[in-house]
DNA sequence: TTAATATATATGATTTTTAATATATAAATA
DNA sequence: TATTTATATATTAAAAATCATATATATTAA
């Protein structure tokens, strides 16, 4: 949730980068962090992008925007990792 | 680590009430907060009254007093739960 | 005071629950 | 046909809960 919020949005093979995990795993933690209402998910093509919920509490977002300012150090391999990450898909603008 | 924090402190047989939990999982749950560094235990009598870590960050300080505020209702139980309970422990003033 | 008993807490050992892993596979899209 | 994601299943591992018991302190009665 820390990467998602400071990205924006993340699809799963980002995440999977980032946090150098395996495709399963990962879908299944966002599915449980979206059935918990934390966090949505949207498809475009063949990617699902996910960031936080607009129906997140705005103290919820405080609290993480919090925790991301405080944690640089914790959260710094994992942003590494999804910056060295080649061929990341490119992000469709929705309007215009 | 809400009620704690909201309390002051609190013991464990407390926290049991508050909480509806039985004994050593109260405690085991304890142990770990402060193995973790998150809380600290002072021993007055045959009670132990756990606190938030003098060495807790600011700002994790803050995000807990953030989420108290937040989080009244989820809490109320909780701390109905400690005012109805009899014959608290009383607390030993350290000085004077 | 001493012995017996009660209370509060911690912890060892075991069981239960939960999550992770390794696959396989299905669905959707490119 | 390849890629991305979701999900199912079986297995394994990790975490948490539970029970039993130990320790320390407190209280009471002899």
């Amino acid at each position: 949730m820390l990467l998602i919020k400071d990205q924006g949005e993340l699809c799963v093979c980002e995440l999977m980068q980032a946090l150098g995990q395996i495709q399963p795993k990962v879908s299944r933690n966002l599915a449980q962090l979206k059935n918990g209402g934390l966090l949505s998910a949207t498809k475009q093509g063949q990617w699902v992008y996910y960031k936080l919920s607009d129906d997140l509490a705005p103290w919820v977002d405080d609290l993480l925007e919090m925790t991301i300012k405080n944690s640089v150090d914790f959260i710094a391999d994992n942003l590494k990792n999804l910056n060295d990450m080649g061929a990341r898909p490119e992000r469709v603008s929705l309007c215009c």
